[in-house]
DNA sequence: TATTAAATGATAATAATTTTCAATTACAAC
DNA sequence: GTTGTAATTGAAAATTATTATCATTTAATA
């Protein structure tokens, strides 16, 4: 992952927030993971070590996360979010319409229509989503 | 907007669905608007001249045209889908994340990163999502 | 015009997320 | 190290967005 736990302590407080255990549990575990995990999903592993941490808890805490650019938060089609550090460097993403898998890729510069758009429209640009959708190739074949 | 209401017609009965009253005047109700609607928001509208129409048939209409591609479909920041016929051409969006403004914009070819992707995952790649999301010029004098 | 599969509206159900609030806690200032 | 304070927490309830169910109606072919 792209910032070490110390470094995401520090970056919360700048901002602020606190670093409470709490939260720490929360970015182990999406680092933990190369997936994109949703809030829930995110709970149900918490919550087998620590079934005392609140879902309400995990939402606030992805919140601020995805905020602050710590982690990267995914629209997919659906009406549900994901999260991952995974290779936080700015990346986008791949995603199967039918079984959800999500492919990360990187290496695709979109700074100049960035800024072209930053002029045209006087917009301050803070960030951006490039998402493909379509079927991977295990569900071509289900789905036929 | 890209489509003639008999064009939309007739793609409908191709696919097997019908042309009902319900679903020419949500058609009409999106065209009528350069913004992007929420299912909600046209309901509003809708609701005013023809009381009797319920929500859920604007859901099952939107979902539908959106499948067809006869309506583009919009996943901003929140939980939240709208829609628009707009300039109905493949176009991509920018979004202020403060009052939810959405700008549209064309011109930009992701064609090539497509055929990229399709071949390095194997993926058949149907759609896809390209945002910016930033602060419009209004929001950015609100904000400080 | 009759037939039939698809669509409708009402209601209920589900899913995802946010709010509220009293109790607790991190951490900066002393 | 203690303390004060603002931020955080968990539980429950509230909202929001969306989908399923089902009896009734209707568009579009034959």
């Amino acid at each position: 992952m792209r910032f070490s736990e110390k470094k995401i302590a520090t970056i919360l407080r700048q901002h602020g927030y606190k670093f409470t255990p709490q939260r720490r549990i929360v970015i182990q575990t999406v680092a933990s993971s190369q997936d994109h995990l949703t809030a829930a999903a995110i709970y149900e592993r918490v919550h087998q070590e620590h079934p005392n941490i609140g879902l309400v808890t995990i939402y606030r805490t992805l919140d601020i996360l995805a905020k602050l650019g710590l982690i990267c938060e995914l629209h997919a089609g659906g009406s549900c979010r994901s999260y991952t550090t995974g290779a936080s460097e700015h990346h986008h993403h791949l995603i199967c319409s039918n079984c959800g898998k999500v492919i990360d890729f990187s290496g695709y510069d979109l700074s100049q229509l960035e800024q072209r758009l930053s002029l045209e429209t006087g917009f301050d640009i803070e960030d951006h989503l490039l998402e493909f959708i379509g079927l991977c190739q295990a569900c071509q074949k289900e789905v036929r």
